[in-house]
DNA sequence: CTTGATAATGACAACCATTATCATTAACCC
DNA sequence: GGGTTAATGATAATGGTTGTCATTATCAAG
Protein backbone atom coordinates (compact mmCIF):
# COMPACT_ATOMS: atom_id res chain seq x y z
CA UNK A 1 0.00 0.00 0.00
CA UNK A 2 1.50 3.14 -1.18
CA UNK A 3 1.93 6.13 1.43
CA UNK A 4 0.10 9.45 0.54
CA UNK A 5 1.47 12.82 1.76
CA UNK A 6 -0.20 12.78 4.74
CA UNK A 7 -2.87 15.09 3.67
CA UNK A 8 -4.71 15.11 0.26
CA UNK A 9 -4.15 13.06 -2.80
CA UNK A 10 -0.82 11.60 -2.38
CA UNK A 11 1.58 12.01 -5.06
CA UNK A 12 2.14 15.90 -4.53
CA UNK A 13 5.53 15.05 -1.80
CA UNK A 14 6.76 12.53 -4.61
CA UNK A 15 6.60 15.02 -7.48
CA UNK A 16 8.15 16.97 -5.09
CA UNK A 17 10.84 15.20 -4.11
CA UNK A 18 11.22 13.59 -7.46
CA UNK A 19 11.93 17.26 -8.41
CA UNK A 20 14.75 17.96 -5.76
CA UNK A 21 12.25 19.89 -3.71
CA UNK A 22 11.05 19.78 -0.20
CA UNK A 23 7.52 19.34 0.77
CA UNK A 24 6.16 21.75 2.93
CA UNK A 25 3.69 23.23 5.06
CA UNK A 26 3.49 26.35 3.15
CA UNK A 27 3.90 24.27 0.05
CA UNK A 28 1.10 21.93 0.79
CA UNK A 29 -1.52 24.64 2.06
CA UNK A 30 -1.06 26.37 -1.25
CA UNK A 31 -1.83 23.44 -3.54
CA UNK A 32 -4.75 22.42 -0.74
CA UNK A 33 -6.41 26.01 -2.05
CA UNK A 34 -5.93 25.36 -5.49
CA UNK A 35 -7.54 22.41 -4.95
CA UNK A 36 -10.34 23.59 -3.33
CA UNK A 37 -11.12 26.38 -5.73
CA UNK A 38 -12.79 26.31 -8.89
CA UNK A 39 -11.49 29.91 -9.27
CA UNK A 40 -9.07 31.46 -11.60
CA UNK A 41 -6.91 32.93 -8.11
CA UNK A 42 -4.54 35.41 -8.15
CA UNK A 43 -1.25 35.29 -5.78
CA UNK A 44 -2.69 37.78 -3.71
CA UNK A 45 -6.13 35.85 -3.45
CA UNK A 46 -4.36 32.14 -2.79
CA UNK A 47 -2.45 34.75 0.11
CA UNK A 48 -5.37 35.78 1.65
CA UNK A 49 -7.51 32.27 1.27
CA UNK A 50 -4.03 30.67 2.65
CA UNK A 51 -3.33 33.57 5.20
CA UNK A 52 -6.70 31.93 7.00
CA UNK A 53 -5.27 28.82 7.93
CA UNK A 54 -1.57 29.59 8.22
CA UNK A 55 -1.30 33.06 9.07
CA UNK A 56 2.33 32.81 9.35
CA UNK A 57 2.65 32.03 5.33
CA UNK A 58 3.59 35.13 3.62
CA UNK A 59 3.38 36.21 -0.02
CA UNK A 60 6.72 35.78 -1.17
CA UNK A 61 6.15 32.41 -0.34
CA UNK A 62 3.03 32.03 -2.26
CA UNK A 63 4.59 33.35 -5.45
CA UNK A 64 7.74 31.41 -5.00
CA UNK A 65 5.52 28.16 -4.85
CA UNK A 66 3.81 28.87 -7.52
CA UNK A 67 6.97 29.25 -9.61
CA UNK A 68 8.35 26.23 -8.38
CA UNK A 69 4.48 24.53 -9.45
CA UNK A 70 4.72 26.42 -12.88
CA UNK A 71 7.85 24.69 -13.45
CA UNK A 72 6.85 21.37 -12.50
CA UNK A 73 3.73 21.70 -15.32
CA UNK A 74 1.56 21.26 -12.37
CA UNK A 75 -0.01 24.59 -12.63
CA UNK A 76 -0.47 27.08 -15.60
CA UNK A 77 -0.21 30.53 -15.34
CA UNK A 78 -2.79 32.73 -16.91
CA UNK A 79 -3.05 36.44 -17.90
CA UNK A 80 -6.68 37.45 -18.38
CA UNK A 81 -5.30 41.19 -19.18
CA UNK A 82 -6.31 42.48 -15.76
CA UNK A 83 -2.80 42.96 -14.58
CA UNK A 84 -2.39 39.95 -12.04
CA UNK A 85 -1.58 36.56 -13.12
CA UNK A 86 -4.26 34.23 -12.31
CA UNK A 87 -3.29 30.58 -11.30
CA UNK A 88 -4.69 26.72 -12.21
CA UNK A 89 -4.25 23.07 -11.09
CA UNK A 90 -3.07 21.67 -14.57
CA UNK A 91 -4.77 18.45 -13.69
CA UNK A 92 -2.69 17.17 -16.85
CA UNK A 93 -4.03 13.37 -15.40
CA UNK A 94 -7.57 13.47 -16.22
CA UNK A 95 -8.42 14.64 -19.52
CA UNK A 96 -12.10 15.30 -18.07
CA UNK A 97 -10.77 18.80 -16.30
CA UNK A 98 -9.59 20.04 -19.45
CA UNK A 99 -11.20 23.64 -20.14
CA UNK A 100 -10.31 26.85 -22.35
CA UNK A 101 -11.20 30.31 -21.49
CA UNK A 102 -13.87 33.19 -22.43
CA UNK A 103 -12.82 36.55 -21.26
CA UNK A 104 -14.90 39.35 -21.04
CA UNK A 105 -12.77 42.41 -21.95
CA UNK A 106 -15.08 44.80 -20.41
CA UNK A 107 -15.69 43.00 -16.78
CA UNK A 108 -12.88 40.90 -17.17
CA UNK A 109 -15.33 37.71 -16.32
CA UNK A 110 -13.83 34.54 -17.16
CA UNK A 111 -15.94 31.52 -18.61
CA UNK A 112 -14.53 28.46 -18.32
CA UNK A 113 -15.62 25.72 -21.46
CA UNK A 114 -15.42 22.08 -21.50
CA UNK A 115 -17.66 21.93 -24.73
CA UNK A 116 -16.17 21.23 -28.28
CA UNK A 117 -13.12 20.67 -26.14
CA UNK A 118 -12.54 17.28 -27.39
CA UNK A 119 -12.81 18.58 -31.20
CA UNK A 120 -10.51 21.07 -30.57
CA UNK A 121 -8.14 18.77 -28.52
CA UNK A 122 -7.93 16.61 -31.37
CA UNK A 123 -6.49 19.28 -33.62
CA UNK A 124 -4.71 20.78 -31.57
CA UNK A 125 -2.56 17.58 -31.03
CA UNK A 126 -2.85 17.22 -34.60
CA UNK A 127 -1.38 20.58 -35.04
CA UNK A 128 1.04 19.93 -32.06
CA UNK A 129 3.07 17.28 -33.95
CA UNK A 130 3.54 19.16 -37.11
CA UNK A 131 4.63 22.00 -35.23
CA UNK A 132 6.66 19.99 -33.19
CA UNK A 133 8.45 18.42 -36.43
CA UNK A 134 8.52 21.54 -38.60
CA UNK A 135 10.14 24.07 -36.06
CA UNK A 136 11.73 21.00 -33.84
CA UNK A 137 9.81 22.39 -31.21
CA UNK A 138 9.23 20.22 -28.01
CA UNK A 139 5.33 21.65 -27.44
CA UNK A 140 4.51 21.07 -23.84
CA UNK A 141 1.01 23.17 -23.37
CA UNK A 142 -1.33 25.51 -24.78
CA UNK A 143 -3.53 28.08 -24.39
CA UNK A 144 -6.52 29.09 -26.23
CA UNK A 145 -9.02 32.55 -25.32
CA UNK A 146 -11.59 34.21 -26.72
CA UNK A 147 -12.37 37.22 -25.85
CA UNK A 148 -15.07 39.39 -26.00
CA UNK A 149 -18.12 41.00 -24.17
CA UNK A 150 -20.24 39.07 -21.71
CA UNK A 151 -23.74 39.00 -21.49
CA UNK A 152 -24.16 41.77 -19.01
CA UNK A 153 -21.68 43.82 -20.95
CA UNK A 154 -22.76 43.37 -24.28
CA UNK A 155 -26.16 45.39 -23.62
CA UNK A 156 -23.87 48.08 -21.68
CA UNK A 157 -21.15 48.69 -24.07
CA UNK A 158 -21.12 50.97 -26.90
CA UNK A 159 -20.40 50.66 -30.64
CA UNK A 160 -16.69 49.78 -29.69
CA UNK A 161 -17.45 46.86 -27.27
CA UNK A 162 -14.92 47.97 -25.02
CA UNK B 1 -10.69 59.32 -55.74
CA UNK B 2 -10.32 58.87 -51.92
CA UNK B 3 -7.75 60.80 -50.09
CA UNK B 4 -5.35 59.13 -47.58
CA UNK B 5 -3.67 60.43 -44.87
CA UNK B 6 -1.33 61.94 -46.31
CA UNK B 7 1.41 58.99 -44.73
CA UNK B 8 0.80 55.56 -45.01
CA UNK B 9 -2.00 53.23 -46.18
CA UNK B 10 -5.47 55.32 -46.54
CA UNK B 11 -7.88 54.85 -43.41
CA UNK B 12 -6.08 55.37 -40.75
CA UNK B 13 -7.44 58.80 -39.74
CA UNK B 14 -10.94 57.75 -40.87
CA UNK B 15 -10.41 55.01 -38.59
CA UNK B 16 -9.55 57.61 -35.69
CA UNK B 17 -11.97 60.15 -36.80
CA UNK B 18 -14.56 57.17 -36.88
CA UNK B 19 -14.11 56.48 -33.33
CA UNK B 20 -13.93 60.39 -32.48
CA UNK B 21 -9.97 59.95 -31.95
CA UNK B 22 -7.60 62.84 -33.21
CA UNK B 23 -5.11 61.53 -35.82
CA UNK B 24 -2.05 62.80 -34.72
CA UNK B 25 2.52 62.34 -35.33
CA UNK B 26 3.00 60.43 -32.44
CA UNK B 27 -0.13 58.29 -33.40
CA UNK B 28 0.84 58.04 -37.33
CA UNK B 29 4.59 57.84 -35.83
CA UNK B 30 3.91 54.26 -33.47
CA UNK B 31 1.42 53.12 -36.77
CA UNK B 32 4.62 53.46 -38.61
CA UNK B 33 6.94 51.61 -36.54
CA UNK B 34 4.21 48.91 -35.91
CA UNK B 35 3.51 48.54 -39.89
CA UNK B 36 7.58 48.30 -40.28
CA UNK B 37 7.99 45.66 -38.28
CA UNK B 38 7.80 42.21 -37.72
CA UNK B 39 8.66 41.41 -34.55
CA UNK B 40 7.00 41.37 -31.32
CA UNK B 41 7.28 45.03 -30.30
CA UNK B 42 7.05 45.60 -26.19
CA UNK B 43 5.95 49.61 -25.44
CA UNK B 44 9.63 50.52 -24.79
CA UNK B 45 10.73 48.69 -27.90
CA UNK B 46 8.01 50.82 -29.81
CA UNK B 47 9.04 54.22 -28.24
CA UNK B 48 12.90 53.23 -28.36
CA UNK B 49 12.49 52.93 -32.32
CA UNK B 50 9.91 56.23 -32.43
CA UNK B 51 12.41 58.35 -30.70
CA UNK B 52 15.03 57.75 -33.36
CA UNK B 53 12.59 59.94 -35.84
CA UNK B 54 10.96 61.93 -32.85
CA UNK B 55 12.86 62.39 -29.99
CA UNK B 56 9.64 64.67 -28.26
CA UNK B 57 7.68 61.65 -28.27
CA UNK B 58 7.43 60.55 -24.97
CA UNK B 59 6.78 56.63 -23.16
CA UNK B 60 3.24 57.74 -22.03
CA UNK B 61 2.16 58.33 -25.58
CA UNK B 62 3.35 55.08 -26.73
CA UNK B 63 1.30 53.53 -24.00
CA UNK B 64 -1.79 55.93 -24.66
CA UNK B 65 -2.16 55.23 -27.97
CA UNK B 66 -1.28 51.32 -27.73
CA UNK B 67 -4.58 51.49 -25.50
CA UNK B 68 -6.81 53.33 -27.92
CA UNK B 69 -5.47 51.07 -30.91
CA UNK B 70 -6.32 48.03 -28.77
CA UNK B 71 -9.96 49.65 -27.86
CA UNK B 72 -10.36 50.14 -31.54
CA UNK B 73 -9.06 46.37 -32.18
CA UNK B 74 -6.16 47.48 -34.84
CA UNK B 75 -3.80 45.90 -32.03
CA UNK B 76 -3.74 43.19 -30.32
CA UNK B 77 -1.75 42.83 -27.11
CA UNK B 78 -0.20 39.71 -26.28
CA UNK B 79 1.46 38.46 -22.84
CA UNK B 80 4.33 35.94 -24.21
CA UNK B 81 5.59 35.48 -19.96
CA UNK B 82 8.04 37.88 -20.44
CA UNK B 83 6.69 40.75 -17.68
CA UNK B 84 6.21 42.96 -20.44
CA UNK B 85 2.90 43.07 -23.06
CA UNK B 86 3.76 42.87 -26.58
CA UNK B 87 1.71 44.56 -29.57
CA UNK B 88 0.82 43.54 -32.93
CA UNK B 89 -1.77 45.09 -35.56
CA UNK B 90 -4.29 43.35 -36.41
CA UNK B 91 -4.13 42.35 -40.18
CA UNK B 92 -8.01 41.66 -39.60
CA UNK B 93 -8.51 43.12 -43.17
CA UNK B 94 -6.29 40.58 -44.84
CA UNK B 95 -6.80 36.77 -43.55
CA UNK B 96 -3.00 35.84 -45.07
CA UNK B 97 -1.31 37.68 -42.46
CA UNK B 98 -3.15 35.59 -39.82
CA UNK B 99 -0.85 33.51 -37.42
CA UNK B 100 -0.59 31.64 -34.10
CA UNK B 101 2.93 31.77 -32.04
CA UNK B 102 4.93 29.16 -30.50
CA UNK B 103 6.53 30.65 -27.52
CA UNK B 104 9.73 29.08 -25.58
CA UNK B 105 9.47 28.86 -22.11
CA UNK B 106 13.44 29.03 -21.66
CA UNK B 107 14.82 31.80 -23.87
CA UNK B 108 11.36 33.40 -24.60
CA UNK B 109 11.82 33.38 -28.36
CA UNK B 110 8.43 33.55 -30.26
CA UNK B 111 7.49 31.76 -33.53
CA UNK B 112 4.77 32.91 -35.95
CA UNK B 113 3.81 30.21 -37.71
CA UNK B 114 0.85 30.23 -40.62
CA UNK B 115 1.01 26.54 -41.49
CA UNK B 116 -2.27 24.30 -40.37
CA UNK B 117 -4.01 28.04 -39.69
CA UNK B 118 -6.82 27.39 -42.15
CA UNK B 119 -7.52 24.57 -40.42
CA UNK B 120 -7.27 26.03 -37.18
CA UNK B 121 -9.12 29.15 -37.95
CA UNK B 122 -12.32 26.61 -39.52
CA UNK B 123 -12.53 25.05 -36.36
CA UNK B 124 -12.26 28.31 -33.83
CA UNK B 125 -15.41 29.74 -36.27
CA UNK B 126 -17.35 26.79 -35.70
CA UNK B 127 -16.29 27.38 -31.95
CA UNK B 128 -16.96 30.77 -31.70
CA UNK B 129 -20.51 30.60 -33.22
CA UNK B 130 -21.78 27.71 -30.63
CA UNK B 131 -19.79 29.68 -27.98
CA UNK B 132 -21.13 32.84 -28.39
CA UNK B 133 -24.91 31.06 -28.55
CA UNK B 134 -24.62 29.00 -25.65
CA UNK B 135 -23.17 31.75 -23.49
CA UNK B 136 -24.80 34.70 -25.20
CA UNK B 137 -21.09 36.29 -25.97
CA UNK B 138 -19.67 38.31 -28.81
CA UNK B 139 -16.26 36.55 -29.47
CA UNK B 140 -13.97 38.98 -31.10
CA UNK B 141 -11.14 37.79 -31.35
CA UNK B 142 -8.88 34.70 -29.78
CA UNK B 143 -5.58 33.85 -28.87
CA UNK B 144 -3.55 30.74 -29.16
CA UNK B 145 -0.22 29.96 -28.26
CA UNK B 146 1.65 26.67 -27.99
CA UNK B 147 4.21 26.60 -25.24
CA UNK B 148 7.52 24.60 -25.04
CA UNK B 149 11.31 24.41 -25.89
CA UNK B 150 12.44 25.71 -29.36
CA UNK B 151 14.99 23.86 -31.16
CA UNK B 152 18.17 25.63 -28.84
CA UNK B 153 16.80 24.91 -25.66
CA UNK B 154 15.56 21.56 -25.77
CA UNK B 155 19.52 20.69 -26.29
CA UNK B 156 20.57 22.20 -23.13
CA UNK B 157 17.35 22.13 -21.22
CA UNK B 158 17.49 19.62 -17.75
CA UNK B 159 15.13 16.80 -18.04
CA UNK B 160 12.27 19.32 -16.87
CA UNK B 161 12.99 21.54 -19.43
CA UNK B 162 12.48 24.92 -18.02
C1' DC C 1 15.53 9.91 17.76
C1' DT C 2 19.10 13.25 17.06
C1' DT C 3 21.96 15.70 13.94
C1' DG C 4 23.69 18.29 10.15
C1' DA C 5 23.45 20.16 5.52
C1' DT C 6 20.85 23.06 3.07
C1' DA C 7 16.52 24.21 0.89
C1' DA C 8 12.65 27.01 2.18
C1' DT C 9 10.68 30.70 4.68
C1' DG C 10 9.21 35.46 5.88
C1' DA C 11 9.92 40.40 6.54
C1' DC C 12 11.41 43.94 4.00
C1' DA C 13 13.25 46.52 0.31
C1' DA C 14 13.94 46.99 -4.54
C1' DC C 15 12.38 46.66 -9.20
C1' DC C 16 10.09 48.03 -13.19
C1' DA C 17 6.18 48.03 -16.35
C1' DT C 18 2.29 50.62 -16.44
C1' DT C 19 -0.91 54.40 -15.04
C1' DA C 20 -2.36 58.97 -13.01
C1' DT C 21 -1.61 63.94 -12.80
C1' DC C 22 -1.57 68.40 -14.84
C1' DA C 23 0.09 72.30 -17.30
C1' DT C 24 1.00 72.91 -22.18
C1' DT C 25 0.37 72.00 -27.08
C1' DA C 26 -1.81 70.95 -31.30
C1' DA C 27 -6.07 68.87 -34.22
C1' DC C 28 -9.96 69.86 -36.17
C1' DC C 29 -14.46 72.13 -36.87
C1' DC C 30 -16.22 76.58 -37.96
C1' DG D 1 -7.19 82.11 -38.53
C1' DG D 2 -9.44 81.07 -33.79
C1' DG D 3 -11.48 78.62 -30.25
C1' DT D 4 -12.57 74.28 -28.21
C1' DT D 5 -10.85 70.40 -26.37
C1' DA D 6 -8.52 66.09 -26.99
C1' DA D 7 -3.74 64.78 -26.94
C1' DT D 8 0.81 65.32 -25.34
C1' DG D 9 4.97 64.98 -22.35
C1' DA D 10 7.48 65.44 -17.95
C1' DT D 11 7.03 63.67 -13.63
C1' DA D 12 5.37 61.19 -9.83
C1' DA D 13 2.78 57.41 -8.17
C1' DT D 14 1.04 52.77 -8.33
C1' DG D 15 1.24 47.96 -7.61
C1' DG D 16 2.37 43.29 -8.95
C1' DT D 17 6.38 40.72 -8.71
C1' DT D 18 11.18 39.63 -7.49
C1' DG D 19 15.67 40.03 -4.76
C1' DT D 20 18.00 39.95 -0.18
C1' DC D 21 19.30 37.74 3.92
C1' DA D 22 19.00 36.14 8.53
C1' DT D 23 16.22 32.47 10.48
C1' DT D 24 13.67 28.16 10.32
C1' DA D 25 12.33 23.58 9.05
C1' DT D 26 12.81 19.47 6.00
C1' DC D 27 14.80 15.15 5.39
C1' DA D 28 18.54 11.78 4.78
C1' DA D 29 22.08 9.69 7.44
C1' DG D 30 23.88 7.86 11.59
Amino acid sequence: MPRGDGKGPPGWKGRFRGCGHRFTIPRQAIIETLEKTSEHLSAEDIYLKVHKQYPNIGLTTVYRTLEVLAQMRLVFKFDFGDGRARYELSHSDSKKDHHHHLVCTSCNRIIDYTDFIDEEVELLNKTEKALSKKFNFKISNHLIQFYGLCEKCKKTAGPLGG
